[in-house]
DNA sequence: GTGAAAGCGCTAACAG
DNA sequence: CTGTTAGCGCTTTCAC
């Protein structure tokens, strides 16, 4: 495979003028020509071990998730994607789901081999030990829905959005809305159970209603998780109205009513969080997060403190869009009604 | 940080010494010790630049993928990065998705970089250039689920899949079987669409049937896909029984007979392909396709062939798993079968 | 704006 | 089994 001297020897110039040349530094245009038509005859593309090893760049970015089969985190992955590729840099996937080892490994070696420029780190809750070694590589971190000391971070407003779409359900009439999710009390990989929760709830007290009897339900962030909640639930003590902690969630709680023979929304009005692929076809109402818009944000900061090292860490807290579709109505299913 | 002359000398000995102990080379074991505890006390790390420009080794994997948002490729991942991480391999994601020039900075120059050592690339059709660019690189390639010459492959065979899930359904006693999902004509970047098409008529003609007739009724690989179908076709010309090319489609199928108020299985029987996370939820009866074993099983041959680069390229074909569940069972519903 | 030359940190012969 | 010695292919001062 060619290289930069092959590259030199054919534009009459010097490998340092062509390395100039290549990276966009000082040449003139008539040189730079030279070097980029001599580049492509031969087919030449730099080594990144050895620009790397020079310079300290390697142009890969990694991307630490603490698993990578769910939809939020695949969604943030195509959007990191599409501007990373597209700036010619590479991402390197950090899977922290299995067994401890595997993130150790990741942690005690991988990050550590300088084979990245900058981490983008989803939903990660970190040791302190993995903070120290963190800051010891001394990149560039920007930190997705969790908070990492002198990361920059983007996230949503979780307890605001617990609050909006539960404002949502009380606007409509209902007063005995239940928040299938998971709790205070509840370890979360997501890093959002709580605020969710204390969102719900502080909406409740608000309205002069006492969240916590019309009642809680547990589940995790997944489609048959909210369908048992559900059914026990709905078993139990009817409330009018489901707020629940995720869009999944949200789709098993009306699958379950269906199951029941109850009607969505008359004869009971689900609100979710997500706008997950699916809730269009289940025509969930729901507070859309646009992970893969959170992903292209969380990419273009990360690329900007690799222009401008000295630049502080932001903290961007986005909007989500409140999605109202049919899921949503006056208890009694009277009519359709917005927030 | 500390680098491999450092680490020499507080062991005592000279770097390639180091070089050795550390990459699992003739060392003694005494001296071995040394050099770990050396380098354990220094907190040392290789700089993969400097180790891959000298050996031409990187410790890194390209995994490529039409697109990553799909159950399939992310169980793919997870199984890949599982063996990849444990054996100190990095993984780099190239996601096709998204517009050419995407498409074009991963062959044109992310690949060639070297900065991989090998390369998965999963349900990937490439044009001549793409392979040709892909021989060039001459790093063992493991292609999952669609064909590229001289590369290894592992795959199922979707016809023969398709085939025993056609002949589950005859031999319930279905004679109007029509099979849902992406036909000959279809292009499809799954690149399977056929071999399952293929697989249903060739059973219902085994069969004395004629397929054709009986029903194709085209639909993507989702969930509002396979409902959109099933809801035109039941209220076309009712068959007892239908397959779906995935699971996602049969999916779709069987919240679509519910909405018309048939039950599954007594009016209608599904049966779909991949086991899907969410099978097992609504009973689908399917074969499984496990794609985190085949990730797993394309990184271990991957890894095997950079231990042997002298090997012949081999081809795994997966056997799937049947796995009857609660939507399938003989026309009317008398009693559940198996195949 | 461009060339010469000195590394970047490691591995791979080659001796011994 | 271990040390010495060249590089791997690029970037980056430093002159000019």
């Amino acid at each position: 495979m060619a290289d930069i001297a092959d590259v030199a020897r054919l534009a009459g110039v010097s490998t340092a003028t062509v390395s100039r040349a290549l990276n966009g530094k000082t040449a003139s245009a008539a040189t730079r020509e030279k070097v980029l038509a001599a580049a492509a005859e031969l087919g030449y593309v730099i080594s990144s071990n050895a620009s790397g090893l020079a310079s300290g760049r390697t142009r890969h970015i990694g991307f630490m998730v603490p698993f990578i089969d769910r939809w939020f985190f695949t969604d943030l992955l195509t959007g990191i994607e599409s501007v990373l590729l597209s700036q010619g840099y590479d991402v390197t996937l950090y899977d922290l789901q299995g067994n401890d080892s595997q993130r150790d490994q990741v942690f005690g070696s991988s990050l550590r081999r300088a084979s990245i420029d900058g981490l983008i780190a989803a939903s990660i809750e970190l040791t302190g030990d993995e903070i120290r070694a963190l800051r010891a590589l001394g990149k560039p971190v920007v930190s997705i829905g969790g908070y990492i000391e002198g990361a920059t971070a983007v996230d949503v407003d979780n307890a605001r959005m617990a609050t909006l779409a539960t404002e949502h359900l009380l606007s409509l009439g209902h007063t005995r809305i239940a928040y299938v999710g998971a709790g205070r009390t509840i370890a979360s990989a997501f890093q959002l159970g709580d605020a969710r929760y204390d969102g719900w709830l502080s909406a409740m007290r608000a309205a002069g209603l006492d969240g916590e009897e019309s009642g809680f339900w547990e589940a995790d962030f997944d489609i048959p998780s909210g369908y048992a909640a559900a059914k026990a639930l709905l078993a139990h003590d009817r409330p009018t109205a489901i707020f629940a902690a995720s869009d999944e969630i949200g789709i098993g709680c009306i699958l379950a009513a269906r199951d029941l023979g109850l009607r969505v929304p008359d004869d009971l009005s689900v609100v979710g969080i997500d706008d997950h692929k699916l809730s269009a076809f289940f025509g969930l109402t729901t507070l859309a997060q646009d992970p893969a818009g959170q992903g292209r944000l969380a990419a273009h900061l990360l690329l900007a403190q690799l222009d401008n090292p000295g630049a502080a860490p932001e903290h961007r807290t986005l909007t989500p869009r409140f999605v109202v579709r049919s899921s949503t109505a006056r208890p009694g299913g009277a009519v359709h009604g917005t927030a």
